[in-house]
DNA sequence: ATCGAGTATTTCGATATCGAATTATCTGTC
DNA sequence: GACAGATAATTCGATATCGAAATACTCGAT
């Protein structure tokens, strides 16, 4: 229930072992396998990972942790007053609906937003932002995107769309 | 302790909503942001998903899962017979030590490593492959290696170092 | 109109993780 | 050599997640 409280990994240095190193090891072990894969594999989990504690550092104090900040953003951007299910929600962010309901459970008892039934399915909720949750979106969202941006400051406009179109082509 | 029984995260398709139509909500919605920030990281974040998920994939049926290939395969590059203390394994693999010894209590109970005790630290442990661990981290290696590499077929050589150079400056 | 299949949400049981506390041992300083 | 503080592994309590089951409701075919 504590939001916040958990930063859920730590994680002290994102770092592991270098990933050097690594495929030193492996040269060493199984010469016969080229192991450049692992390496961009890895640099893409690295990279996520210090994505992730850098915006969830931006979270800090405000009594909001990643996953409810998600849920938050995900009900700002659709708009003043506008809803999502409980099931939309969770197909937005990719969490079971189970796992939604957790999480809506401790938005609500914040006051960051509201269930209310859906006129038109009575299976149904509808979620929508309180005027507090509303207005730490407004501010929360200023500071994250210049959290990422400042994350992101080493590369040129030209190199992110490079990477994003390489990202693309992953999977 | 079932290993292999939890994907973790089904995420059916590691989507979500489509990326650019988050892009257009946060343009409605805060044309004074701009948003190609969280477009970036958040490709970043799906990249790295995706290739989670591929992974996973390859070991179903092997009765491991991902947090236990991991520990596998971070004894085997060691090389053969030679062991890391659980605190060195937590440290490479970026986990606490208590999540660690759970790890190792399943491992060991399924039979894939032996914990045996520091000759020089009667305080330590040296975790080392059983056979059977070693036979199938030679066997998984292969096609791990194989599964990443199927993930990465649409990038050339050149552009994975060129991925790997641009990862390497975020954050 | 009724029934059955499908869908929305929640509840439930299991489990992996975290951080703090615990126990045992080591190491450096006096 | 004894002691204090550091370090290794584990245990403990809390919690977020999952998938399956439960509950309530909708919708289409008959």
């Amino acid at each position: 229930m504590s939001q916040a409280k958990k930063p859920k990994s730590s994680h002290r240095a994102p770092s592991g072992a270098p990933m050097a190193s690594i495929l030193a090891q492996w040269r060493r072990e199984r010469p016969d396998i080229d192991p450049t894969p692992m390496a961009v594999c890895g640099e893409v989990w690295r990279a996520g990972e210090r994505l992730r504690l850098g915006v969830q550092a931006n979270l800090a104090g405000c009594g909001l942790d990643l996953a409810g900040f998600d849920v938050i953003l995900t009900l700002r951007r659709q708009g003043p007053g506008r809803s999502l299910s409980p099931s939309a929600l969770a197909k937005e962010i990719m969490l079971s609906t189970s796992a939604m309901t957790n999480r809506l459970d401790r938005l609500e008892k914040r006051g960051l937003i509201q269930r209310t039934s859906d006129p038109d399915d009575r299976r149904g909720l509808k979620i929508v932002l309180t005027e507090e949750g509303f207005a730490l979106a407004e501010e929360l969202v200023v500071s994250h995107v210049d959290t990422e941006e400042r994350m992101l400051s080493e590369l040129t406009e030209e190199e992110r769309d490079q990477l994003r179109t390489l990202l693309a082509k992953i999977g």
